[in-house]
DNA sequence: TATGAGTGCTGAATCCATTTAGCACCGCCG
DNA sequence: CGGCGGTGCTAAATGGATTCAGCACTCATA
């Protein structure tokens, strides 16, 4: 690239016509009334020229910037939210849109920073995504601004992406009655006994319901329901350990998430029982440890990338836009915790 | 706010001053002869109308969009990378800047795009981030776009950030040592002697380096070194088993990785062998997983925020940059899989 | 031969903040 | 009283693209 920016007046210049002419050619305007030869010529220029549109100059009179806000709560922590970005950026780009992205750690001070910083680069629009499915605060915006929440939900703006969490429960529980399961079935993570007036994460509710619903409608109940406040590893350990010495009968274990799931495996491997030949494990994520498990995790996958895509679709698509919320299907990864009961 | 956006005109109006020395005033330009009334008022004004500059006006005149580039050939893949754009994101974040997150998937045309897309937008700088730390192709830029690299070297751009993964080599033999192990270590991953040809990655190499630099200096070598294409658990798995069916008598693994070092976690388990009674276990990264270990693992950590932050700085310092490379410490996370070894 | 429609294009305003050159005024000195 | 230096501020240009209003022509029609 050379050292001094080409600009449209240099393109017009070359092609002996006005930035007028040159600017409404390579914007393919279509009622414009300019001559076969002036759009040759131009595009010729432009093309010699290497001539890039400066696009704060464009922002600045069309206050379009093809550039969108992705705000975040957390991206680090886990893959979750890379994955939301990666899919995300993969459909921006489709657009030849361009992604600002910024986390806030959930701060509300670090919101609103990040919101005006967006703002005053003047961003098409701005997703919101939260790794823990909240109804999210959002600082007021330009009335402009598209907002579309990803993993989230809120009442003053209403086109929200989220992943199907009910029929993804279902599914889990279909797994396990499919290959036989009825008696000695053991939720691990929730008992919505004890947890009724906790604040999970509305859509933690909703797999809840999933599975609640499935097990319903195939005429079974819960062996027992455990209730875990952390689901990490360690936890998922200490609960099936206590678990099994309580009950040694229970046959199939419905996780509710990936990390819960790989507790019970040390568990399982340390009081010598076998996945699946003794015990079935369903679980939810797909966490990246879910391909590592020996045998297999047989898990309900949390679909990240297409959940980032299609909001920024949502984001961008104008006009018909399906209001309100956009089920994502969470792909059912079968691999090899899932097996008939013992009898 | 409003529906209007409000200008800087609209400010000095209020203030009853000229545009010109509102923009001084609120630039805090030192050498203004302007009344100290005139900044009150025109900061009043700015703060009741709820004033923000249009950054795209601003960067059209004075070419600085307070805006950095971030490309990256993964993000979703590993959770490297998100690493380095939470501490990149921090870093710009305390600047008061904003980064623009492209992927590439290394490939060569999406990348070209990538650069232009920022180019466009008149980014301040780029950070180039890739993965697996390999000398990157860098298309032609402007003269003036700063160019930090991350994780990857280039000989046009000095700048670059990279993990001191040679003392980290060194750190991980010098645990094993000070535990009192001279016999019956294992290097699981790499073997000089097959890989000698073999393009892993610059800073791979630079682990090995310096782990056989710390071996040497405590006039230790290895009773073996197991190449391994692929480090993925069921890779280390495989290569563990076949390691002990070949010589029982291995008493610690220094695995390159630690989702080898997985594998060999639940190799040894169904080997009924134990970690770390029976062989100690050091290893690299500070992934998730090493803390799910049971018991947790030991592991020289790649400092991924800490390299993202430090790009950032770079690339805004201007003025005292050190040049060249830039080697950030590998924190060493001691958990407990290193013990003495059995008499 | 005006009149009108159509064609191909341009001039100038506009978006908003920054920045340079310089105006108007004051008090003071010789 | 003329001139000089300092003080406090403003007009206008600038950056680059978009866009509206409209100019200068040609050709056909009444």
């Amino acid at each position: 690239m050379p050292a001094k920016r080409v600009t449209l007046a240099d393109v017009a210049k070359r092609a002996g016509l006005s930035s007028a002419a040159a600017s409404m050619i390579l914007n393919g305007r279509p009622d414009t009334r300019l001559s076969k030869e002036a759009h040759e010529r131009v595009h010729a220029a432009a093309a010699e020229l290497g001539y890039r549109p400066n696009l704060a100059a464009r922002g600045l009179r069309t206050d379009k910037t093809q550039t969108i806000g992705f705000v975040s709560d957390l991206v680090a922590t886990t893959r979750f939210a890379s994955g939301l970005i990666t899919g995300a950026l993969g459909a921006a780009e489709k657009a030849s849109h361009v992604l600002l992205v910024t986390e806030t750690g959930g701060d509300a001070r670090r919101e609103t920073d990040a919101i005006a910083a967006l703002v005053d680069r003047q961003v098409d629009g701005i997703v919101f995504a939260t790794m823990r499915a909240r109804d999210l605060f959002i600082p007021d915006l330009p009335e402009t601004t598209r907002v579309v929440l990803l993993n989230a939900t809120n009442t003053r703006y209403p086109l929200s992406v989220l992943p199907d969490e009910e029929a993804g429960g279902r599914a889990a529980v279909d797994l396990l009655v499919a290959a036989g399961h009825r008696d000695g079935i053991v939720l691990l993570g929730q008992n919505d006994d004890v947890e009724r007036e906790l604040f999970r994460s509305s859509t933690i509710s909703r797999r809840a319901a999933g599975i609640r619903a499935a097990m319903r409608a195939h005429g079974l109940e819960f062996a027992s329901e455990e209730s875990i406040w952390l689901w990490e590893p360690r936890n998922g350990y200490d609960a099936t350990r206590a678990l099994f010495e309580r009950d040694p009968g229970v046959r199939a274990l419905v996780c509710m998430n990936d990390r819960l799931a790989f507790g019970a495996y040390q568990a399982l491997g340390d009081l010598g029982l076998r996945v699946p030949d003794d015990v079935s494990i369903v679980s939810f994520d797909n966490d990246e440890l879910a391909s590592y498990l020996r045998p297999g995790l047989t898990t309900i996958g949390l679909p990240h990338e297409e959940m980032g895509a299609r909001a920024i679709e949502l984001l961008l698509a104008d006009g018909a836009t399906p209001e309100g919320e956009t089920l994502v299907d969470m792909p059912i990864v079968e691999r090899a915790s899932v097996a008939p009961p013992r009898a």
